[in-house]
DNA sequence: TCTGGGGTCCTAGGACCC
DNA sequence: TCTGGGGTCCTAGGACCC
């Protein structure tokens, strides 16, 4: 038996933590650049604000009827994410943390001992006493089951924030009204495909027929439908996977033409990737750079492309990603474009601890160079400065504008709140 | 003028091997 | 004229998630 417990319209929801004044107003959290809407809660959605919507479209109307926007504040959502974990992981035995708003809960042997449904509104009661975050909380026999009951109780206001589905009736009626697009699973592609076999509800995606299914789509949606059907095939994952891949892109605030500022960036991502990497105990041998052109500038020739280079040695060393960085990225830059975003990725990892031995070179882990990194984060992670290299520039022109965050609330004691 | 960022998994196709 | 079959591994791209 699992549970999803989701937080409604996280971002904006922990905008109004510190501004109760914020309580029945319409909120919105902008992404990046405040490029566009991320996080809405329902008063900005009955004025019509979407997710995704370019916030340069709607800010006037959202302003003129009273509307308030928030450039993202990442370290604030954090932080409050984490304490609402915590609360969650005393309350049930595993717990899942499936993303910066929602985790997934372990309930086998909660069920024998307490009712799920009061189960779920302590949860609520706790997490609003504790944070101030309103959450819902779906129950279900499966990961996917739980998902749709968390939409149940997010689309249907009686339930007050809390479904469960493990009575089979109840299950079964909630098909008949669910959309398949609102499946864990189905996306926009599939919901397209989906449609045109007129499949149309959750309840007629369980109807078809499973071979079929394999045959025409993929194993992924014969997984989706057993778990619809209430046959557990994704486990609970407490803890979390070592990661495969990092990558560090941004767009920018301006439109770039020239090759010194997109050498700027991409070194500073480099820098922010080789941290990560650092962070993981990591290293890596594979490294690319992507630059793009703006596809919404219809008028402007586009470009985009995407270069990889695999290392001879695995290397966490900043030095050595940006120097390849920047090499990959003299083959893909073109004159000529405007440049609105680039991006570096890093893939195949080895352990920082595991290396392999070349007969030719020798490479101690214990270095200067390794020890010179380890100095550098940890002067980075306090609060002495920052150093940062040469390459990854000093007024940084092409870096993102937030015009309208929020203070530092509970992670820098300069932004605490004053009580008079 | 102004449209986000960071991930995972699956699949098809090519290279290569015997 | 006629040019195999089967397997693995890697990569790029698509689809999906939040």
């Amino acid at each position: 038996m699992f549970a999803l417990v989701d937080c409604n319209s996280f971002y904006a929801s922990c905008e109004r933590v510190f501004r109760p004044d914020l309580r029945t107003k319409p909120v919105v959290v902008l992404s990046n650049n405040d490029g566009c809407v991320v996080a809405l809660t329902k008063e900005a959605k009955n004025l019509g604000v979407k997710m995704c919507d370019p916030w340069f479209k709607i800010e006037r109307e959202f302003k003129q009827k009273g509307g308030i926007a928030f450039s993202s504040n990442y370290e604030l959502y954090g932080d409050i994410s984490s304490r609402i974990m915590s609360i969650l992981e005393e309350l049930a035995p595993k717990v899942e943390v499936y993303s910066i708003d929602e985790a997934f809960l372990d309930l086998t042997g909660i069920s024998h001992c307490m009712n799920l449904e009061e189960f779920g509104r302590t949860c609520q009661k706790q997490i609003m006493q504790y944070t101030g975050m309103p959450v819902r909380v779906g129950i279900g026999p499966t990961k996917t089951l739980a998902k749709a009951a968390s939409y149940g109780a997010k689309r249907y206001p009686t339930t007050q924030g809390v479904l469960d589905i493990t009575d089979l009736y109840r299950r079964e009626k909630l098909m008949t009204l669910m959309p398949v697009n609102e499946i864990w699973g189905v996306g926009r592609r599939l919901n397209k495909r989906l449609i045109s076999q007129k499949v149309l509800t959750t309840f007629d995606l369980i109807n078809m027929n499973i071979e079929q299914v394999r045959k025409q789509f993929s194993i992924m949606l014969v997984n989706t439908i057993r778990e619809l059907k209430g046959e557990s095939c994704i486990p609970l994952d407490s803890a979390p996977s070592p990661k495969k891949q990092i990558v560090v892109s941004r767009t920018f605030s301006t439109r770039v033409t020239e090759l010194d500022y997109l050498e700027e960036a991409v070194s500073d991502y480099a820098a922010r990737a080789a941290e990560k990497l650092r962070k993981e105990g990591k290293t890596c041998k594979m490294l690319s750079v992507f630059i793009r052109t703006n596809p919404f500038r219809k008028q402007d020739i586009q470009h985009r492309e995407i270069r990889s280079f695999s290392m001879l040695y695995p290397t966490n060393d900043t030095r050595d990603l940006i120097k390849h960085a920047k090499l990959l990225l003299k083959d893909l830059y073109k004159e000529g474009f405007n440049y609105n975003k680039a991006g570096i990725m890093l893939n195949n990892f080895f352990d920082e601890t595991t290396y392999q031995l070349d007969l030719f070179k020798k490479k101690d882990r214990n270095s200067k160079d390794f020890k010179m990194m380890a100095l550098l984060d940890q002067v980075n992670k306090s609060s002495l400065g920052q150093i940062s290299f040469l390459a990854q520039g000093i007024k940084k022109e092409w870096s993102m504008k937030r015009q309208l965050q929020s203070p530092r609330y509970t992670t820098s004691l300069k932004d605490v709140l004053v009580v008079n």
